[in-house]
DNA sequence: TTTTATTTTTAGATTTGTCTAAAATTTATT
DNA sequence: AATAAATTTTAGACAAATCTAAAAATAAAA
């Protein structure tokens, strides 16, 4: 049943930050939606009405909103060709991993499932993307994996980067400036509690001090890192 | 100047229609455009006011169109990224040349050019889609080759199948279970001039008999192919 | 060269996705 | 609890791309 059902790119992206804003929230509001796509929110609730007519979510006026089944099928799709993209044009057509998302934004709109099937084929089935985020497989299964900000990590721990929150250009720029990309072994040398900003070291690198905006940005492995092979 | 301008899909669709037609007839005519993009003559007409205004063709009213500098090379970029995609499609991805198009056609609006200079890169800037049409450079250079369709091969010449003119999938899914594809040699042993039929022979194969409708959409090359090597 | 047929354009509507400004509702604050 | 503030929704408008039906222009035929 509806194996290529086509939504407009339009309601592919609010699905799909819906889905992400959920992640985090459980509910979603208007507004927080409407900043998430750079629009307004009255336009968020022209859609929000549409999408719950296709029965694509839950929503009742006033009072928040999310995802059903079918919406987070819908979403996980859209999750997984973004990533697949991305992964394509890191790996095959050396692109940075910090210039890649807005031309993933455009090619997660093409519908064909047999090209993106192919696609995660010919790529090898990866399983995250450039920034360390899981890839769904065809079936739209997300292997889940135990993340946390850095602001959370304890002192004098060592963590994995394992994912980027907030995929800005300016971000993904200002980390590249400090050295700290994905799979980037790190950990807190000291917290200031003025500002909650973070003084962090990578391995052979002075330290940096990164503002608590960016820590809570920047996710890590929840886990010890493997620190020795055997 | 103007290097990444961008067109809706639909002006795009328009520009690459265009460009075909003009190939053949010189100056195109709204309901020749509006059959070629399955829709109807007004649209055409609203669409062509648009084009004009953004100087993208020459166009007075009820005395036909064609693209101007300015549109023939956005035209170019668009046939550009279709046949690099329908490229990437069979050769890497590896799809059927008979079920690249559809894809190609969406694939064909994603704006990046840096992608496109990569994609084209990445393959080994190949000279030529599946389909044996020409693919132009990063320019919008389009190196001309001499084609003629079969209906005008002479009688017992071996010739080469250099592009397809219709690519409906229903053509080239004739084609394909004749055994005509891009490359394949083929000469015409009989003429009926009762239907304009042809008996065309493939080697190795039975004869086939095609029509004239079928015969007019082959291409093959004008000039002697290469039978022996040395 | 009139008349008829065909082609093309215009006029007015529709759909999708967006917006602003105002109204309705909920949440927060005195 | 009453009022103020913030959030969310509605009402009405607009742009893009399309359509149908009717009018205008051109081409073909009698």
């Amino acid at each position: 049943m509806a194996p290529n059902v086509k939504y407009s790119a339009s309601k592919e992206n609010h699905l799909k930050a819906i889905f992400h804003l959920q992640q985090e929230q459980g509910i979603v509001t208007t507004n927080a939606l409407a900043a998430a796509l750079q629009t307004r929110p009255a336009s968020v609730t022209d859609m929000l009405k549409k999408l719950k007519d296709q029965k694509l979510l839950i929503y009742e006026r006033y009072k928040g909103f999310k995802l059903n089944n079918e919406g987070r099928k819908a979403a996980l799709q859209v999750i997984r060709k973004h990533r697949l993209w991305e992964y394509f044009l890191v790996k095959k057509l050396q692109f940075g991993w910090d210039e890649v998302h807005e031309i993933a934004e455009e090619l997660e709109h093409i519908a064909s499932k047999k090209l993106i099937d192919r696609l995660d084929a010919f790529l090898g089935f990866p399983e995250a993307d450039p920034h360390g985020d899981p890839i769904p497989d065809s079936q739209g299964r997300l292997q889940m994996r135990r993340q946390i900000n850095l602001a959370q990590l304890p002192l004098n721990k060592v963590a994995q980067v394992s994912g980027i929150a907030s995929q800005t250009s300016e971000m993904l720029e200002l980390l590249q400036y400090n050295h700290i990309r994905l799979g980037t072994r790190l950990e807190i040398k000291k917290k200031f509690p003025f500002d909650d900003s973070l003084e962090v070291k990578v391995r052979n690198r002075p330290p940096v001090t990164l503002s608590a905006r960016v820590a809570k940005n920047v996710l890590v492995n929840d886990d010890e890192p493997i620190t020795e092979r055997r």
